[in-house]
DNA sequence: ACGATTCTACCTTCGTGTAGGTAGATTTCT
DNA sequence: AGAAATCTACCTACACGAAGGTAGAATCGT
């Protein structure tokens, strides 16, 4: 809540954030260390407090910073179409991507979901964004009886779950099974894979 | 590695693993706290290293029974079929049911999966076990041509993520969206969008 | 009695938060 | 314009709590 009114406490203050969304991607809240986080923007570890008050606000405007990103891109996507499917493949392709682009992002709501009580009092302070752009999309396809009826939860669950795998899991399987989440080739043929289970899942008819 | 002969040992030793799993599954390794473990035990902190010597190995422990116990009950569910497509579903159902019944396991995995290096040297110490399972069978479905060719580790990243989520995610999104995980009846309504989400995975032509 | 098991007490490390200082830029006042 | 006052953007140094590890004593069971 700090004025900040020059422009290199505002570059300091963006290069801050970046840093934290690294290293709490990489081992997370509690062992994160702000000393790292100073030393990758190239100050002292006191001087963040200048710009925010302590660790928790830190990693809070990191959180909503993600959110609030993703949001943005999965509504640039979903702008582009009119069918329900269309828009919700529209959505889950701008997560996808949003978290290709930004894996440190993947893995601080990767988590987050494994919290058992991630921020107390709301758990969806600032993920409940992006809950609602899944349950506006949802409800109006089944509205419209292009879906079958099932909880939008369920979609979150089932195939927004999967772009997280997806990157999280790119090095991680092991050596000899390990992917470039971002290669190009790689990418469409996982999000083919996604729109084809997204399809599936919301399909009203059920095949034979 | 050190020799527990007597009954009442076993038993102590048994109490603080599960305690143990619980614990971490809640705050992940670096918050949770040996003083909390013991609590729950009902014994004194420095009796755990009689057991363990020290966190890092407690914490082995526990993930290496979570993936043992799971792919044991994977296993179990395989065997009772013989087509590959029945087999990858028994494998998912044995995962979703090890997840349901033990949500802790289902959080632990979660970080895992968050963790930029688990385990220095081999990520997959523990958890090779179960993507192996996932190979053999689909690997066979696809050389039996019942399968579409497809990279197992997408099957894992598109569907074995979705009961992980399914679980963690339960009181997670918001108190008007909470449900039950372990209720029979959410429980099949999931099982069936799995099964379907499977099939959709795997199968080999694409349908109009 | 003797090993198995659990305890008390202490040490050490680590990381956050905080107090207070300073160089240099910016604004204010005459 | 130029000195005075103020602000920005960092810094060093330290206090404090929290948590893990360790040594060695006490107790339990057979």
């Amino acid at each position: 809540m700090k004025p900040i009114r020059h422009a290199r406490g505002e570059a300091t203050r963006q290069a801050i954030l970046e840093a934290a969304e690294t290293v709490f991607a990489e081992v997370g809240f509690t062992t994160a260390r702000l000393e790292d986080v100073a030393a990758a923007v190239g100050i002292r570890r006191p001087s963040i407090v200048y710009y925010f008050s302590n660790k928790q606000e830190l990693y809070d405007a990191v959180e909503e910073d993600i959110f609030a990103s993703m949001h943005r891109e999965a509504l640039g996507h979903i702008a582009l179409h009119d069918k329900p499917i269309d828009k919700l493949l529209a959505l889950l392709d701008g997560w996808l991507d949003f978290l290709v682009a930004r894996p440190t992002a993947a893995r601080i709501i990767q988590r987050l979901v494994a919290d058992v009580s991630p921020r107390r009092g709301d758990p969806t302070q600032f993920s409940n964004i992006l809950l609602r752009d899944v349950e506006i999309v949802v409800n109006e396809g089944v509205a419209v009886g292009d879906f079958r009826p099932l909880p939008p939860m369920h979609v979150v669950n089932a195939v927004g779950s999967s772009s997280l795998f997806y990157v999280c899991n790119s090095k991680q399987l092991g050596s000899n099974r390990s992917y470039d989440a971002a290669d190009p080739a790689e990418l469409e043929s996982f999000r083919e894979l996604l729109h084809l289970l997204t399809r599936a899942a919301v399909a009203p008819a059920t095949p034979g």
